[in-house]
DNA sequence: GCCCGGTATCGAAGCGCTTCGACAACTCGC
DNA sequence: GCGAGTTGTCGAAGCGCTTCGATACCGGGC
């Protein structure tokens, strides 16, 4: 824990200078900064926490509030934890985790004691505690998701919509013209907010292009999987000629795991698109096309948002929106069987 | 962002008065208490952080480091930073998140700029590159997990070996003299470090009580888990009439699924205990024993140890053991089928 | 009535840094 | 060769708190 004037005293120069040498804000003689970066660099000198927070007005720090409720999928979760952290460490900033009933008590106490410069929200509801709070405190606030009152707020998300309508095009430009929706679970639809999205933007882009779609929200009780083996079967023997799955991880495996156990080929018999997914969907068996959800996409742009919040810049507290992008793995053919 | 000299002129007292009095370091005569309190409350005032650190030379702060290998387990990764968060709180101490290649130089950076206060380590792997740095910084530090090399650390972690012997006495006391074992994946033996404690306390145990013990360590990949029903087939058509499953939630859904449609119930034909799970095996078709790897426990333990140590108090470098304990949920019976 | 110990409060120092304003020492144009 | 501007460095103020030592006050013992 070297401070800065054994710093200073090293390279035979005021505190000042070594401070300004090191933070680079007034210009110093590239003979006397290199003096102190070596100095620096062999106490192993880094400006204490505390004294730069109080000195500076910055701490460098965002809260990250994440309640983590009972349906939260962890793996998702996670991703969106880690790639928030690594975004920040970019502006060498850390991450404060408030978690639980502390999502919100805490982002009044970070804002009131001034533990951090802003405060990114995950996991966010549609009926979000946290919305009011966000309007209140006087702290850079950047939702990742987009809650259902969202005046006023800004927030950052992927465009399902123009994500499964992406999907719906690809299918439709190939030729498909009954294509089969696996969404999540019905209860989803309540406890999160993009499910509905990315169905609505499905069945509307589906009806623009005059294309049939049957919607099937499987529940994913148990180790079988059988509502989503059951929606699958339903779906093509109904005459889909192409599935687009929008679950968890192991849905779209038994959902494959299906199709295969019915004898049709993937792309062949069926195509199968996947949207908004956070895992891998190129390591399934067959890969799959997706249009997915990308972590660090999102959290990259929630943290340049705050950063320009906390820099003083004007950012519209609006719903930022990433373009979804099409990645093709071979899952996805004209209809048509034997022929294709 | 009230500060303190608005509470002391609120209350009519000096600056000193009132940091005496909300500390609790000094006497402060229960009048002028209530007073202080009040004006801080109405003003919902609270230190600020920077400059409690700096004065205080306590930052309130543990850095939580957690490298996010590829192999980690989510689910069970977020319980332990979820309990390790909750129980920090109740220090009134937040988490700072340091992760994937933070997770090391991280923990130099917060050591040598005095952001945290201790450091607590999650996803420790055998051969854990933050051991020795642990040794090298000035920071309290406590393993939540066990490294092969853990001269002079501070560990927490369960007894696996007396939680799986505590699930072999079980058994063994109900008159089973075969059961079967099914592990983690083979790998797992390698990356992790408590698989092969489960292990050894598991065929020492049985070997001292004269049971015989089969082991077998099914992959997990495809959503059928082949693998882990071709298992639990070959153990009870081998003359098992126990089985101890260690490994994931899926694989113990799907062993109880297989057993099912062996025509096996649970407990009369088979009995099965769990043993180092995380998450809650009461919720499975049947409920199963087991002998839970409780997350909360380990991190309250941690908090506590790093809490001692950042207190100035004397913390034995050594692994604490968290003693295992049986929670019967009625899927463990004598042997015997149709008589039982 | 005086001294003593305890209790309640205050003022001031200082934590380690950033940043403002000052000021030498130069450079340049004429 | 002199004033104006530029560049590099320094001293000192101050960020908001904790904590030390001092002080004022009070009641009790003699």
């Amino acid at each position: 824990m070297a401070k800065i004037h054994e710093v200073a005293a090293a390279a035979g120069v005021s505190i000042s200078t070594v401070s300004y040498a090191l933070s680079g804000k007034r210009s110093i003689s590239p003979d006397t900064r290199r003096r102190i970066e070596e100095a620096a660099r062999e106490l192993d000198y880094r400006p204490n926490a505390g004294a730069r927070m109080l000195a500076g007005r910055r701490t460098q720090i965002f809260a990250l509030t994440e309640p983590f409720r009972a349906d939260t999928h962890a793996p998702a979760h996670m991703a969106f934890v880690l790639a928030t952290s690594i975004a920040a460490r970019r502006y060498e900033y850390d991450i404060l985790l408030l978690t639980e009933e502390e999502a919100s008590a805490g982002m009044r106490r970070v804002a009131s004691s001034g533990l951090a410069d802003g405060v990114l929200v995950l996991d966010v509801a549609p009926d979000d505690e946290r919305v009011d709070l966000a309007r209140r405190i006087a702290l850079p606030t950047v939702f990742i998701g987009v809650p259902d009152d969202h005046e006023g707020l800004v927030c950052v998300d992927l465009d399902f919509e123009a994500a499964s309508a992406l999907a719906v095009d690809r299918l439709a430009d190939l030729g498909h013209r009954s294509i089969g929706f696996v969404g999540h679970p019905p209860t989803s639809y309540e406890k999160s907010n993009f499910p509905p999205r990315v169905r609505r933007g499905l069945e509307a882009r589906a009806a623009e292009r005059g294309v049939a779609c049957t919607t099937v929200l499987p529940e994913s009780d148990g180790p079988r999987r059988a509502p989503v083996r059951a929606a699958v079967r339903d779906l093509v023997e109904g005459g889909a000629t192409a599935l687009v799955l929008h679950c968890d991880d192991t849905s779209h495996a038994v959902a494959l795991d299906e199709l295969a156990a019915l004898g049709r080929r993937v792309p062949q018999d069926v195509s199968v698109v996947s949207v908004g997914a956070t895992f891998e969907t190129s390591s399934f068996q067959p890969p799959i096309d997706s249009v997915p959800l990308v972590p660090s996409a999102s959290c990259e742009l929630a943290v340049e948002l705050a950063m320009r919040m906390v820099d003083g810049g004007e950012v519209p507290a609006a719903v930022h929106l990433i373009a979804p992008e099409y990645r093709a793995h071979g899952s996805t053919a004209p209809p048509g069987g034997a022929s294709g």
